[in-house]
DNA sequence: ATTGACCTTAGAGTCTACTCTAAAGTCTAT
DNA sequence: ATAGACTTTAGAGTAGACTCTAAGGTCAAT
């Protein structure tokens, strides 16, 4: 199949497909006549799985990683794979308990505000941002 | 103050400050005989204000707004200020929604790995994310 | 034969918010 | 007076992951 049908299978553009080419995530052995590229059901496959990680947060630097695991598992262990997980487990933990400080304040600010029309003379939140001791 | 006084003193680093001042968030009026920027009391507290705003997710531009509205309260209404707070709760709301569905889904990967030294020939990570039907 | 959809490339641009550089000038303490 | 810390500027670089452009070549259908 050419990238446009790649593309469509695989959920990434054709233009994202070039680019994890030059990234190196992708190879692609087979060139037709007029130098299309050609892809096989693997390389689908190859591209689902790249998808599949990008969309549970994974960067592309750990993305290959786990791309070479999967072209040669007897060269790895399990561990190997477990410890990005493990890691990037912490990570979204991480940005989320700081997320959730951040909504926590700013439902602080928002509820101390009237949020009319009044003028903003009085406003509270101004206030807040102007005052504040807390950190966030 | 000089500007780096402003810095230790707000939180922000002086080539910082700088870069707001190029962005218009921040203004200075005084330069001293060595063209250095003065700052004043008032200075600070801007400063500070930005500071917080960054600290609760806020935006440049958002920030821009809230200044606009702090330098002239009585040309706004508490309505512009809560509108701003609650587009940024939603959107932090949305954003710890998603990385809750990754996480859930990073555990699942991960709770169904041994995290072993067994060879990765039957690793259930590279399977899951090389077949998972399920969407994140 | 022509239209329109698709493909090719290298390389530039996008986003946000910094962060740093280089080369010069200034201030402070000894 | 001299070292060292601080400040100035315009402009370039960083991060990560795309996204787009231009100018051209190819393919399928009419």
């Amino acid at each position: 199949m050419k990238i446009g049908e790649l593309a469509k299978k695989s959920g990434l553009s054709a233009h994202t497909l070039r680019f994890y080419e030059k990234q190196g995530l992708i190879k692609v052995n087979n060139r037709g006549e007029s130098n299309y590229r050609i892809y096989s059901h693997a390389d689908l496959d190859s591209a689902k799985f790249i998808k599949r990680c990008r969309d549970m947060g994974f960067s592309l630097e750990e993305v290959e990683v786990f791309l070479s695991i999967r072209s040669d598992r007897p060269a790895h262990i399990c561990a190997d794979a477990k410890k990005i997980t493990a890691e990037k487990i912490n990570e979204v933990e991480e940005k989320i308990s700081e997320l959730q400080h951040i909504l926590t304040a700013l439902h602080k600010l928002s509820d101390a505000c009237c949020g009319g029309n009044e003028s903003a003379e009085l406003c509270s939140i101004i206030d807040a941002l102007d005052n504040d001791k807390e950190e966030v």
